[in-house]
DNA sequence: CGCAAAGTTGAGCGTCCTCAAGCAGCGTGG
DNA sequence: CCACGCTGCTTGAGGACGCTCAACTTTGCG
């Protein structure tokens, strides 16, 4: 019992966190730190746990909602989406997950996965086990650090999405998926003048909220402002020629009132 | 280097869950387990680590976005939302928390808080530092499942917040933000049949993607309809004499072909 | 009592959805 | 080889849901 049952009650707040911040340099997301990042967590897991890697292809599903919990999985290359079920008939992509990223967090709490995680190309995945990464998490620091940072990044990233749906249009949020997408791929050191969307306008729609005619719409209305473009070889690839633009874009379609809204 | 470097092609898939799951009973949101659970929580968090207890106000931020991470906080009584803000003026409630539930997971990844964390009415938090809590759940498994439960359990309920916030009519939100907060003051052992909402109209439009009117609009249909009343004491408390009924409205006002979208 | 903030309600309009038609890529089989 | 069907994508017309603007009422507080 180390309790302190120590009560302040308004002066004196010991464990609150400074007024604010000068430097604004913690929205750490450039390409090369990112990239290290998470070359030194394959790294650390490799080396403290005991890992099964995994080929898969597109379609192929990790897991199920429902079925128990045992693994996480740790993306070593390839692309994917986990989608989210209700008991009614709803069902809907909740996230997109690209190297480095982790899947399964969701099985923690129930003992039982909550979506659905399917490859949306050729992929490898590591496959560690839970309980023996909590072990190992128990004598390594770093390695219980790295588990919470991704899921700590996780729910950051979902509360982005919220953010998005609920503030952005529809083409605004077109633009952002694009923008998030090309961002993915950069911090990871891939190509993102030219990317392969492998989702089709009925799955984006699904995870943009809205529908895939709108989806079509959007993206015709971005090109013929020449914030994007298309391949010859297909509507599939979209070539984004500055992603500075595309940001502006999102900046500039704001109600421009969303700030006086709450208190 | 304990690696097992085994790559199992597509045979003999060693760590995938077995194919599907009869019992359906891993959706466990029973009252008085759940309620057994945080009182759990609580005496465990209470014997492993050093707390400092701390009473705030409606009003009051424990932490804002950008300021350095270093405390999480579990909240032992009172309810809390927190708010996100993007770089241009976007800001958007993104969660609402009750007793039993954690603060400050998104502040682990960057090292610093990603959200301000408001206090909606007067309420006892409990900080604990980051790191001592670390240290802690190195030697104490039970402390570390926890941590992980919460977190993973918050990933969870992002997920189903994007979902409702895609597929639900307008009506059907507010419906289904009431199911949920009535279902979390049930789960806490707290009366359910009257509520107190403690946000503006404002804020429970902001927290749903939609507009004030529209949330006034939604909250007298679904009076007009009994599914819900008002006191007469003001239209803030709300009376929910059958939330079964919520939940039967809300899945009768689906589109009926939300299964079909995706492959 | 008077002012400010929150809430309700109505009218008009815009964005996005629905329904529908047409087109493009692609593998199959006559 | 091309017709054929299939799936995915685009584009148009019409309508509905939810937003905007506005007036008014209610609540809360000095």
């Amino acid at each position: 019992m180390t309790t302190s049952t120590h009560i302040s009650a308004h002066p004196a707040h010991p464990p609150f966190a400074a007024p604010a911040m000068a430097d604004l340099g913690w929205r750490n997301t450039d390409a090369t730190v990112v990239s290290e990042r998470i070359a030194g967590s394959l790294r650390l897991l490799q080396q403290a746990v005991t890992i099964q890697r995994r080929l898969v292809h597109a379609g192929d599903k990790i897991y199920e909602a429902g079925q128990p919990f045992k693994y996480l999985y740790v993306l070593n290359s390839g692309i994917f989406k986990t989608i989210n079920a209700s008991q009614d008939g709803r069902e809907q992509v909740v996230g997109l997950h690209f190297k480095g990223d982790w899947l399964g967090f969701d099985g923690i709490a129930r003992g039982r996965y909550g979506c659905d995680a399917v490859a949306m190309d050729t992929a490898e995945v590591w496959c560690v086990s839970y309980t023996s990464l909590c072990q190992a998490a128990a004598t390594q620091p770093a390695l219980m650090a790295l588990l919470h940072e991704s899921m700590s990044r996780e729910i950051t990233r979902d509360r982005d999405s919220l953010l998005s749906l609920c503030t952005l249009s529809a083409d605004a949020r077109v633009a952002d998926f694009l923008r998030y997408w090309a961002e993915s791929l950069a911090q990871r050191g891939l190509r993102t003048d030219q990317i392969t969307l492998r989702m089709t306008r009925a799955e984006i729609g699904n995870y943009l909220g809205m529908t895939l005619e709108t989806v079509s719409r959007a993206l015709t209305r971005l090109a013929s402002k020449s914030l994007i473009g298309f391949t010859a070889k297909g509507r599939r690839d979209i070539l984004i020629p500055d992603v500075t633009q595309l940001v502006a874009f999102i900046e500039s379609s704001l109600p421009a009132a969303r700030t006086a809204t709450l208190q």
